[in-house]
DNA sequence: AAAAAAAAATGACCGTGGTCATAAATGACT
DNA sequence: AGTCATTTATGACCACGGTCATTTTTTTTT
């Protein structure tokens, strides 16, 4: 059977290409036309292959997954806290480096992911990762927790996020990797004093 | 002159039509057409009072402004822990009677707030009485925190509308509840141990 | 009260996302 | 190779959000 590995041929094409023209254009400035234009085949076979253009935006996140996770892998070194510091950091960079983009990405995930309990998208994903990091630190001893380490990384995850979303136009990743710091603070210590 | 309240009666007139009919049918479900024909005018005369169909949804948000603020200013008894924990339930509960149509305002709440500084959008107004909830709490004694009550009120608030957020459909007021109550240990403990 | 100016309403019109009946392509079977 | 069944591609078509030149209404000026 040749028939599913050209499918995925068509698909990658088409992703490839509107990946290019969105952030070359901006992803509302590029029509489903454009796209299927440059990739040389009609309108109605993009929707074979996406149910909406939006869709599309979920392929862009899952196009991060890889090298998030090689991130998540690099930071091996030092005090957890720390460690995790500059691992949000290098996401965060990331991130700037397509922030129009992949704010849009981010918000249609957050999106998808409401309202169902679906383990492969995105954000879950992003989730699990940083949930056996904290797992694995408490079994080795370089964290102390009474907390679940599933509703730490959902903490610190959503913190993250929020952190991205409220980024300003203007923001610059020094002020971002600032308000980051400020959040982990908090939740690190906790709000309320001993 | 009489035209400025004339025209604050149409805008009210279409507000709630169109909030009455999202609330029959369904965002998506409903169209310009349909709330332009309902309230007796042409549909381009929407677009004279709100510049797109979804900055209805910032408006749906913004007339809930009041009883959010009766609900904060109602619990003033007990530790602030658990105040806020009840204040978070009652606002969960308000979320929940309209929680298809209140999530699509949150996400647009959430989308234009993010990349500009605007102060009065619904989520910054929120934040700002947690804000100022804390603020008192600290003057009077029953809150003892290192941190900057700003910083606190930006986390409780994310946390907050990530669990409605993440909330399936088939999600009840107990789960989320719960749900909830275990990110605010996290956070008022703190993740690690002293 | 008439004329001029300003503001607001209108609906024909357009672009784009998305549908769907039909056509083309592919693979299985004889 | 020829027939049939199934999958995939196609583009005319539709619905809806949004625009804009024009008309209608309201206010100001004389």
């Amino acid at each position: 059977m040749l028939r599913e590995p050209r499918k995925k041929k068509t698909k990658e094409l088409i992703v490839r290409t509107a990946i290019q023209l969105f952030k070359e254009k901006g992803y509302e400035n590029v029509t489903v036309e454009e796209i299927t234009q440059l990739c040389g085949i009609a309108k109605g076979t993009f929707f074979n292959y996406f149910p909406k253009k939006e869709h599309m935006l979920l392929y862009v996140g899952s196009s991060y997954n890889d090298l998030l996770n090689e991130i998540v892998r690099k930071h091996r070194e030092g005090p957890l806290k720390d460690r995790l510091m500059e691992l949000f950091h290098d996401f965060l960079r990331l991130y700037l480096k397509h922030a129009e983009l992949l704010r849009l990405v981010l918000i249609e995930s957050i999106q998808s992911t409401s309202g169902s309990t679906d383990d492969t998208s995105n954000l879950t994903l992003f989730q699990q990762s940083i949930r056996q990091l904290l797992e694995e630190a408490k079994d080795n001893g370089s964290l102390r927790s009474r907390h679940d380490a599933s509703d730490c990384a959902i903490v610190l995850v959503s913190l993250f996020y929020q952190t991205l979303l409220s980024a300003s136009a203007d923001a610059d990743e020094h002020k971002l990797t600032a308000d980051l710091q400020k959040k982990f603070d908090v939740i690190w210590d906790g709000i309320a004093d001993a």
